[in-house]
DNA sequence: CCACGCATGTAATAGGTTACATGATTTA
DNA sequence: TAAATCATGTAACCTATTACATGCGTGG
């Protein structure tokens, strides 16, 4: 169960925070390596609590109604800690977007393929811009070596999502080169 | 229901297959991709027929019991071209191993840190090795101009697994190094 | 006064895993 | 004859999404 750990993970980099809050975390800078629905979050943190592993108190809102507001025990940090110590949680991969290209022999149209490229290309593109203002964010705080340990981490994480986007890019690049060249040779010069 | 249409996809490149057989597929070749249990397959192969996309019959095994063999109609080839025309299916990131990395740095240790991304970098390098075996099968059957459409795609696909592994190698190659660097300077070289 | 953002939840459904149940054939 | 592989399925459970329900406070 990731999503109590990851839960935990965040309330304790924030110190407390709402369910709310947390939501719009998933929206934002969290979205790069999770997601969850505010109906997924409130029963998790609910049941957490239940668990020990959060405490949580009523306060006041600056608009709107009185929000709960939730911080980790030191069980949720023990907990967080054996999670952390277990070895990396890899998951099965479910990339939908593989599937079609490899699949999109099958459409007998290599246009198809240049618009899908031309499209998750651009996808791709738009949010490693985005965690790349992120990264420039945090780099403000010094250079590499003089940040903090939580710092420090928090730039891997988000160099590593850089990563994967950049060589998603370039890859979809490279193939819509490929893919061009195939439809220049399918459909030679007209005059 | 993305099941359904990687199933589909599957059926349509291999012709024909039993459940058993396409689970052999996502424990192996379709694993960088998509992965799913026997339980899962069988229930969705038989809806799949139930709605006319598939067809069936058994077939005697050369081992074991009667298989029962599936193959895509024509309506099942309709519903699968929609998929694939229907612009990338991205789906939500959930990578824990990314949430891991930028809280470990509330452990404290960073000889954790360099135990995670050591595990994390040879698995990543273990699967890219696997990649690259196929994508040499591929390869063999001429060079990349000259191949078939389908296998094209085919290539395209795997070599878009390989980039992404390729990154988080290098990636994990880096932080490694920044770590050690981390280390060397917190506790300085004892006589 | 209405739309929007803040704030918390429940209920129904869909998607996925684990455990269970069954049985044939081959190899050690 | 016992274990491994082939082969198909069901049932209980957990995880996650969508839709629904409620209500406060602010700005237009």
């Amino acid at each position: 169960v990731s999503l109590d750990h990851v839960l935990l993970g965040i309330l304790e980099c924030d110190g407390s925070a709402s369910g709310y809050e947390l939501k719009t975390e998933f929206n934002e800078g969290a979205r790069h390596y999770w997601y969850a629905e505010l109906s997924q979050i409130y029963p998790t943190l609910k049941r957490l609590e239940q668990r020990g592993l959060l405490g949580s108190n009523l306060a006041p809102s600056e608009r709107g109604p009185e929000r709960r507001v939730y911080e980790v025990t030191d069980a949720g940090r023990a907990e967080l800690s054996d999670w952390l110590r277990a070895g990396p949680h890899i998951g099965k991969d479910r990339l939908a977007y593989i599937a079609q290209i490899l699949f999109m022999g099958h459409l007998d149209d290599l246009r198809e393929t240049e618009h899908f490229l031309t499209n998750v290309c651009e996808g791709w593109a738009t949010k490693g811009t985005f965690l790349r203002q992120i990264e420039r964010q945090i780099q403000r705080a010094g250079p590499d070596e003089q940040l903090p340990d939580s710092l420090f981490h928090q730039l891997a994480g988000l160099r590593l999502g850089i990563a994967m986007l950049d060589a998603k890019v370039g890859w979809a690049e490279d193939t819509l080169t490929a893919v061009g060249e195939r439809i220049a040779r399918a459909e030679p010069v007209e005059v």
